[in-house]
DNA sequence: GCCAACGTTGGC
DNA sequence: GCCAACGTTGGC
């Protein structure tokens, strides 16, 4: 087995912080105010269960409106706990699939709460090591806004990237590109 | 379906 | 507290 690159945590766990102000403990972290949250648009079958929720799904659901749930990352909870506020904008971006890319955009019509699917044994993201009493995950409700006027794949994201790492501009930071795996992120003009 | 690049776990 | 092993994400 090829030996494994070791990073550090950008973020550890934060001793419980009741309060969901603005307060991080870490006063360098920016505050942000616009979004990007990836789903599945495509069948993928987890634990027998189809795990596919593309924008087209969100869009037929009653209100047009879904919790997101399932989030297990640490610190893409602490931005949905901690920063995301009623009103907000967020990039529905579709992962994992065909045509990888931003579909449209949602906004987020309430703020964070626990994920009950960490208390169901039978769900998917059933999490025994969380306690009702201190839920360890949460989520927010997003609302369907709009499609984009054109979807924007990732092969383009990818190619401004490159060329505002070298020359400047607002994709130079990308939590897309510098960090592939986070599933509910920060965007921002980045300059 | 493959597999690189992580994020998390657990032994020590 | 380190770090190898394991599990997951997600592009291709």
């Amino acid at each position: 087995m090829p030996p494994r690159k070791r990073r550090k945590l950008d973020q550890k766990p934060k001793t419980k912080s009741s309060s969901k102000t603005s307060s991080l403990g870490n006063k360098d972290t920016p505050t942000y105010s616009h979004w990007l949250m990836k789903s599945e648009p495509e069948t993928r079958i987890e634990k027998g269960v189809d795990v596919k929720f593309g924008i087209t799904e969100l869009k037929a659901e009653p209100n047009q409106t879904a919790c997101w749930d399932g989030v297990r990352n640490y610190q893409a909870r602490n931005f949905m706990r901690d920063q995301m506020k009623v009103g907000h904008k967020a990039f529905f971006y579709h992962s994992n699939c065909k045509e990888p890319g931003i579909a449209g955009i949602v906004e987020i019509v309430k703020e964070s709460y626990p994920d009950h699917t960490q208390f169901d044994s039978k769900d998917i993201h059933f999490d025994s090591s969380s306690k009702k009493d201190n839920p360890k995950w949460f989520m927010v409700d997003v609302k369907f806004v709009r499609m984009m006027k054109r979807f924007i794949p990732l092969s383009e994201l990818k190619a401004l990237h490159l060329k505002h790492k070298s020359r400047g501009g607002a994709l130079q930071n990308m939590f897309l590109l510098t960090r592939p795996r986070l599933s509910v992120q920060p965007v921002s003009k980045g300059v």
